[in-house]
DNA sequence: TGGGGTTAT
DNA sequence: ATAACCC
């Protein structure tokens, strides 16, 4: 109330008439008047009421690392520092620095094309992801200090809804300090920035948290990245990528439509993927006027309800999608792809180097799989993507084994492992794989669950095995198949 | 095309 | 168990 912003200026404002579920998610820990004050009718609210009215519009910051498995790299080993990189994998090179980009290199270039295109190109070898992944997950521990609210895509990308943060130093802004509010980095679109209104003082005051996140970022770890402020996950990740690299970029509410009309066609909209852009096409549907524009009844026929209403708002820049935070990994599996693997022998190979290197992460993880899954793709001429896999679960005695650092943990998962192999492969027929990938999944967290407690009767490591030796021998032999 | 991840059905 | 999506 204090800035006496007037309701009329919302012209172009899109978001959010899910005011109520936003609510929900925003009650927890509101002030106690926050459920009871009138629900604003229109789409975003009254200005100056949606903070009380439960945070119907947010700020959420995108950030995506600039060239990631090359910036570790180049931090690895410095002397990469200035010369074009490429990080390769099989043979392709999957990521290059802004060196090697100004040379031509592209993301996931072969190998052959890159050094035709740019023969001075380094590559380092990058299959073993083990060093992205912990500097990876050190990116989204730095960004949780800020705001516990962080939700991961990829090792490189990391959504932080900043709403509640922003909101706190709003409210700490001394008189002075509002008319000396400046923007970080860029603003989309080069709108006009008008700190009379709240949406505008929101949005600024998240660009200036997340020029403190790379600020953070780079003395820290050394990394830098681009950040994208807007007022919903899309959004923010379309707006992201606008200056390119080490930049960071404002969307304001009134340039909505103007970012999302500047994709060239709906396969560039985040959400709208390989397959639904070929139905879409089918239907002739390319741009995101196109979409926009088609009938919601037809579309919903086509794609389903559930398909055809959130890419339809999606292409409208509407996203109600809340930051889910990640929190520690659901799986972890490691793969390894070849020209040709047709042989028992060779498979076990294979998958005993994978099921060692899974072994390892698990074990420092501290929390123990319940699932094991083996996954393979067979060679075929065209259907290139389909894989095939089976899973169970994994007995408890091994389990236990996990628990105590047992030694003979490898012979027992590779014996279950082979025989989800012989389950999808007839090994007495010819065959051809091209990828093995194992996954430790259904991950739970060792409870301290004591005999007699209900805790102790709900975890079946525990409930299941101990009481009977001859029971859990069974379920190896019968839940093995499952 | 790589070596990972997630959620929905 | 698969299919879709993301990087």
């Amino acid at each position: 109330e204090k800035l006496g912003v007037e309701p009329e200026e919302e012209a172009g404002r899109d978001e959010e008439e899910d005011a109520a579920k936003a609510m929900d998610r925003a009650e927890a820990g509101e002030a106690g008047c926050s459920r009871d004050a009138p629900v604003p009718e229109e789409p975003g609210g009254v200005p100056w009421l949606v903070p009380e009215g439960g945070s119907s519009s947010r700020v959420i910051v995108h950030v995506d690392l600039d060239c990631f498995y090359a910036q570790v790299e180049m931090i690895s080993n410095p002397e990469l520092k200035g010369k074009p990189l490429g990080v390769q994998q099989k043979y392709l090179v999957v990521t290059c620095n802004y060196e090697a980009r100004k040379l031509g290199v592209k993301k996931l270039m072969t190998v052959r094309d890159a050094k035709e295109k740019c023969p001075q190109l380094v590559l380092v070898n990058g299959e073993d992801l083990t060093r992205y992944r912990e500097m990876s997950y050190k990116v989204t521990e730095l960004l949780e200090e800020f705001s516990p609210v962080v939700e991961r895509l990829g090792f490189d990308e990391n959504f932080v809804d900043l709403t509640e943060m922003v909101e706190k130093r709003r409210q700490q802004l001394q008189s002075g300090e509002l008319s000396a509010l400046t923007v970080w980095g860029h603003v989309y679109n080069d709108q006009y920035v008008n700190l009379h209104d709240i949406l505008h003082v929101r949005l600024l005051i998240g660009s200036q948290i997340a020029a403190e996140m790379r600020e953070a970022m780079y003395n820290q770890l050394g990394l830098t990245g681009c950040a994208g402020v807007a007022s919903n996950k899309l959004l923010a990740k379309l707006v992201s990528g606008v200056f390119k690299p080490n930049q960071q970029t404002v969307l304001l509410p009134e340039s909505s439509q103007v970012l999302i009309q500047s994709l060239n066609h709906v396969k560039e909209m985040p959400g709208i993927g390989y397959k639904t852009t070929k139905r879409l096409e089918a239907l002739g549907i390319r741009s995101v006027h196109d979409l926009q524009t088609f009938s919601s009844k037809i579309l919903e026929k086509e794609l389903g309800i559930s398909v055809a209403q959130r890419i339809q708002k999606l292409s409208f820049g509407e996203d109600n999608s809340p930051v889910t935070p990640s929190g520690p990994p659901q799986s972890f599996s490691e793969e390894d792809s070849f020209k040709k693997c047709s042989s028992e022998v060779e498979a076990k190979n294979k998958i005993e180097e994978l099921l060692a290197s899974l072994l390892n992460r698990v074990c420092q993880d501290g929390r123990k799989p319940h699932t094991i899954r083996l996954i393979i793709r067979r060679y075929s001429p065209e259907n290139h993507c389909s894989r095939e896999s089976r899973q169970c679960p994994i007995p408890s005695h091994v389990i236990q084994k996990l628990r105590t650092g047992n030694y003979d943990v490898m012979t027992p998962m590779v014996d279950i492992l082979m025989k989800l192999f012989r389950n999808m492969v007839n090994v007495k027929m010819p065959f051809h794989l091209t990828l093995l990938s194992v996954c430790l999944c259904n991950l739970k967290a060792l409870t301290t669950a004591k005999k007699g407690t209900i805790d102790y009767y709900l975890t079946p490591s525990l409930s299941t095995t101990s009481h009977s030796g001859k029971r859990s021998f069974k379920m190896k032999d019968t839940h093995v198949e499952d």
